[in-house]
RNA sequence: CGCGGGGUAGAGCAAUUGGCAGCUCGCAAGGCUCAUAACCUUGAGGUUGUGGGUUCGAGUCCCACCCCCGCAACCA
């Protein structure tokens, strides 16, 4: 069995924040179960890097923008390195090989006869150096420039959407082509039957970009150019032995609100190419930081450097899958975060590690039998993870944590160990194989603990453990200062 | 206007296909001493936003209404 799992690929012109963590790391669990369960995984990543907003911020800071990609990508990796994502690849858009992915899918495109010369008509802003429409006008003028924008008329290559929108609406209905959750099918499904335009898939205005090869003066819609690399990421040029295997996804997991790229566009992109449709989009909600919307000017932009480094990736990684039902939005802060850690993973898991090598150290020589025999289904959490139903594995999990606590009051430990060294033998044995399935079934959400735990209970001897979650010293200030 | 999401215990949330309304935190009382002042037990706390309807049975399905959030920008 084969899992190709990809996230969307961030714009660079802003810095990783909490959000675009939260997307990487469900994708990331879903990668690592899938390994663990002895599947061929690829998992890609990356970063959208072209575009005229780059163009525009490369400017501002007198840099060419192929030197402000150069420099800017780095804070994604960096902040995904931190996080412990198992990528099998990071892709960039200024990646040689996805440029050529992209030439190359569009020519196929073109000859299939779907792409048309037009010309699009429309208020340009010569401040914004967009279009406007007219909504955003006030009294016919740039509410931000008070000018009056500029009728233009601009050549464009267009795509015919409209070509392939039954096909796609065929694949949904069937569940060949599975989007998840269901509000979001029931969008798709809708948008699909109000009628789809063609878009149109280059710019000439736009210099920073994939140049068509057929057109030199004109560059890759940034969308279009972006959406290609999930092809290109698995070798669409350049190893056709991996596309082969790998093509098509398993899985998209995206934003909720670029679903429509990823289940409109993109699969009418590929059958215009003559490619397979992905099997699969998730779209998952959006997170809000201390119930505001997460943005520069409230100021309430989580870095997901800053609770790295002071909580651990782990304890990051466990509260963004165990606070938020997955498809839906959900708040986030740093209250929360420690509320977190210090009732479920220090006290909870921690404590409960600790009590217990403990116990094995002191009643027993560190020296008891602990084959690992799951009580757990595996099957469960499979089929809860296979829902996305993140925030309920962990939940099953800890439902383990807590008959473990209970166990070792109801069986008191400490006082049988006085009289009886079969029987606390016996006891502890049997929660450290509880304790090592925990860990196993942990591992996708918490690598780093579940390696800790993996370690402290394979040795012949067993020793009490470092606290897996140590108490955070520091005062901690609220995240959002109003 | 329209589109999407939401309203469930003091707070934060959960409830596969309609089937005894649950979880965590907090609060109250008790227990334990192996453990990271940690752990365990019990308890209090609800007219599931409002009003109708369908049903043996509705948080869940249908209708109407009220309220909150997002849909311009930085931004997933």
């Amino acid at each position: 069995m084969k899992y190709y799992i990809t996230t969307a690929i961030d714009y660079i012109n802003g810095k990783p924040h909490i959000g675009h963590s939260y997307e990487k790391v469900a994708a990331d669990v879903l990668a690592r179960w899938h390994r663990l369960k002895g599947e061929q995984v690829f998992f890609l990543t990356g970063t959208d890097e072209h575009g005229a907003k780059i163009a525009e911020f490369a400017a501002k800071q007198d840099q060419q923008p192929q030197a402000f990609a150069d420099e800017n990508f780095q804070n994604f990796k960096l902040a995904w390195d931190n996080l412990g994502l198992s990528y099998d690849r990071f892709i960039r858009t200024t990646d040689k090989d996805h440029l050529k992915a992209v030439e190359t899918i569009l020519k196929k495109i073109k000859e299939s006869g779907h792409l048309y010369e037009g010309e699009y008509t429309g208020m340009y802003c010569v401040g914004h150096e967009a279009f406007l429409t007219e909504k955003d006008l006030v009294d016919g003028l740039c509410p931000e420039h008070g000018t009056k924008p500029e009728i233009i008329t601009e050549k464009n290559w267009f795509f015919k959407v409209s070509s392939f929108t039954a096909q796609i609406k065929e694949a949904i209905v069937s569940g060949t082509f599975k989007i998840w959750p269901e509000e979001r099918k029931n969008e798709i499904l809708s948008l699909l039957d109000q009628g789809f335009n063609d878009i149109a898939i280059s710019r000439p205005n736009v210099q920073w970009g994939i140049p068509l090869p057929w057109d030199k003066k004109q560059t890759v819609y940034v969308w279009v150019d972006a959406l290609i690399n999930y092809i290109s990421g698995v070798g669409y040029v350049g190893d056709k032995e991996l596309f082969k295997k790998f093509w098509p996804a398993d899985w998209h997991v995206v934003g909720k609100d670029i679903i429509k790229f990823h289940c409109i566009i993109w699969p009418a992109m590929l059958l215009a190419a003559g490619l397979d449709i992905p099997k699969g989009v998730v779209g998952h909600g959006y997170l809000t930081a201390g119930n505001k919307k997460i943005s520069k000017s409230i100021g309430n932009v989580i870095d997901p450097n800053e609770w790295v480094s002071k909580y651990g990736s782990d304890a990051v990684r466990y509260f963004l899958m165990r606070e938020i039902s997955f498809g839906q939005d959900g708040d986030v802060s740093e209250e929360k975060l420690q509320s977190r850690y210090e009732g479920d993973l220090a006290n909870g898991l921690g404590n409960l590690v600790s009590r217990l090598t403990n116990m094995i150290e002191k009643y027993c020589h560190g020296e008891v039998p602990h084959t690992v025999s799951p009580e757990m289904n595996l099957s469960e959490i499979d089929l809860l993870l296979e829902n996305f139903k993140f925030h309920e594995a962990l939940q099953k999990i800890w439902e383990a944590i807590a008959w473990s606590n209970q166990y070792i009051d109801e069986t008191k430990p400490w006082q049988v160990a006085k009289d009886n060294q079969e029987e606390v033998e016996a006891i502890l044995s049997k929660l450290a194989a509880e304790v090592q399935v925990i860990g196993y079934f942990l591992a996708p959400f918490m690598p780093d603990t579940a390696e800790k735990i993996r370690l402290a209970f394979e040795s012949d001897t067993i020793t009490k453990i470092e606290p897996l979650f140590p108490r955070i010293e520091e005062e901690v200030l609220p995240s959002i200062l109003l």
